[in-house]
DNA sequence: GTTGTGACATTAT
DNA sequence: CATAATGCCACAA
């Protein structure tokens, strides 16, 4: 119809939240995954800053594990020394990941990451 | 409608 | 390793 525009309340942002809420609460315990790859697997390349703002407005209800994801490279994306970063690091530390200097160990490259996440 | 900001990424210097 | 510039887009003022 034409008049179905727009949906009560729905809009595309809506959906993109949605998307990536998805690909979070799909990542597997003790990996680790970037925002540029979250993006990416949720159909929106180019848009990891999306990713941080999805996150950032998640119900708490979603119980999503926003802790296994980090900035390119591994890196923490919250200031060091903050109250978020010292949390995000216990919780990896909890599920067996390494953090160094605000660091996690990445597999190498995301190409990995896309090659596991690609087959299924 | 414009402006500034942000849980980012990439490339260049 | 750090800093700057650019892209990208949602959101608040």
């Amino acid at each position: 119809m034409a008049e179905a525009k727009q949906r009560a309340g729905r809009t595309p942002a809506d959906a993109a939240l949605e998307a990536i809420w998805r690909v979070v609460a799909a990542l597997p315990r003790g990996r680790v995954t970037t925002y540029g790859a979250v993006a990416a697997r949720a159909g929106l390349p180019r848009r990891a800053r999306l990713v941080g703002h999805a996150l950032k407005v998640a119900p708490r209800a979603l119980a999503l594990p926003w802790h296994r994801v980090v900035g390119a490279g591994g890196r923490i994306a919250f200031p060091a020394g903050s109250a978020h970063f010292r949390e995000q690091r216990r919780r990896l530390q909890a599920e067996g990941v390494e953090v160094l200097r605000g660091r996690v160990s990445l597999p190498r490259a995301d190409d990995l990451d896309a090659l596991l996440w690609g087959g299924r």
